[in-house]
DNA sequence: GAATTTATATGAGAAATCTCACATCCGGAA
DNA sequence: TTCCGGATGTGAGATTTCTCATATAAATTC
């Protein structure tokens, strides 16, 4: 395969093809679970993943759901994580997988790799910052605004309730009640299993805040 | 001063002092305005700042109180953000400041550096995760007890409650509410201007969650 | 020192959000 | 097919949190 010889000298300065191997996730298996080390290094070049946490009183927040391309277990390389999270896969998942622990002194003298983790992880610090604060000063019915913008493709948007009240922090109730408000005002509509935008320019005026 | 010198070793292959100047804030000064692009790693030697934003609606988000040793502007310098926080001085700050743009083509060259850039980042990284995700699955209750024992030094909580209310990301109202709360449960106690904590095993509980 | 801003404090009512209960619908497993 | 767990939808009431008004104390400015 060349495709992963392209991409392998992209993204390092050395031949990391002997570490490397391919693998596939089903969906549902679990590419990272709670507790677990990971002595790899995942990179998602097919398919899409969930990133979630449980916490002590049973709630669980949804941090992200990775597409490719990206990256998972950076943050277990870098060692400022300990298995607190769970990655699942939701559709089938392929990967190309670096065995970090094997080729670490490598990876840590690799400066066109550094650079691009630097990047990778500053970037997912950057939607974080913003998603954090974003959080703290407004309601759920922006954040849905933006949420439905985001996750929809074209007009119509059609996710798992449970799940995007778990991505946005917010019990299932009151999620289907801002929905419920959204679609009396004409915002949005249903239509058989899943909704359609109508109005897209006032769903961005909410969600620019 | 080879104080720098033995830093400037620690982190950097190369030689950066061509590149490096001592700079001291004032508090209240800004380091960071909103809209503004440095060109400079700030490395934060000794002093208490804070980053925060400002919304649309007029709220403000305050992220963090970074404090000695910490570094700002690595964001910006992976461009990955642009001036959208600010941070200014609290106490009297002194860094050690990198002209960024001039010497740029040596730090994405250096591994040493970038391997630091990194673990910095990640940690931010990884701290943020788990304060987005506790805020969404706790009241200000543990939060708020979190924070208490965080914040305090020895038994003696003094933060300015304005500030407390916005890093909490709730309002003055609701924050002094439950500080009232807690201290009708004989959690802390008010002394002076000062609050005491009488309670650390029952603050430690809820902030467990 | 007077004036002005900023922080502290508290009340009342409204809005946002949560929990729990319950009904329906659908897809997969037996 | 039947059964069942998960997803969907809705109601009622409780809890958390917000906004606004107002008052005083502390700090800053002039």
């Amino acid at each position: 395969m060349d495709r992963i010889e392209e991409w392998s000298r992209e993204l390092f300065s050395f031949d990391v093809r002997p570490f490397l191997e391919e693998r596939i996730f089903t969906p549902g298996e679990f590419i990272l679970r709670e507790g677990s080390f990971p002595q790899h290094l995942y990179f998602l070049t097919q398919g899409r993943a969930k990133i979630y946490t449980t916490h002590k009183n049973g709630k669980v927040s949804l941090l992200s759901f990775p597409a490719a391309p990206d990256l998972i277990g950076d943050m277990e390389l870098l060692e400022v994580r300990r298995g607190s999270l769970c990655v699942q896969a939701l559709t089938r998942c392929h990967f190309w997988v670096v065995d970090s622990r094997r080729c670490l002194p490598q990876l840590r003298e690799d400066p066109k790799f550094l650079w691009f983790l630097c990047n990778h992880v500053a970037r997912r610090s950057a939607r974080q910052t913003s998603t954090l604060t974003i959080q703290q000063a407004y309601p759920l019915r922006n954040q849905l605004a933006a949420f439905l913008l985001m996750a929809s493709e074209g007009d119509r948007y059609r996710q798992r309730h449970t799940e995007a009240a778990e991505y946005l922090g917010v019990s299932y109730r009151h999620l289907l009640y801002v929905l419920a408000q959204f679609r009396q005002e004409g915002l949005i509509a249903r239509e058989g299993g899943e909704y359609r935008i109508l109005d897209r320019a006032a769903l961005e005026a909410l969600a620019a805040g």
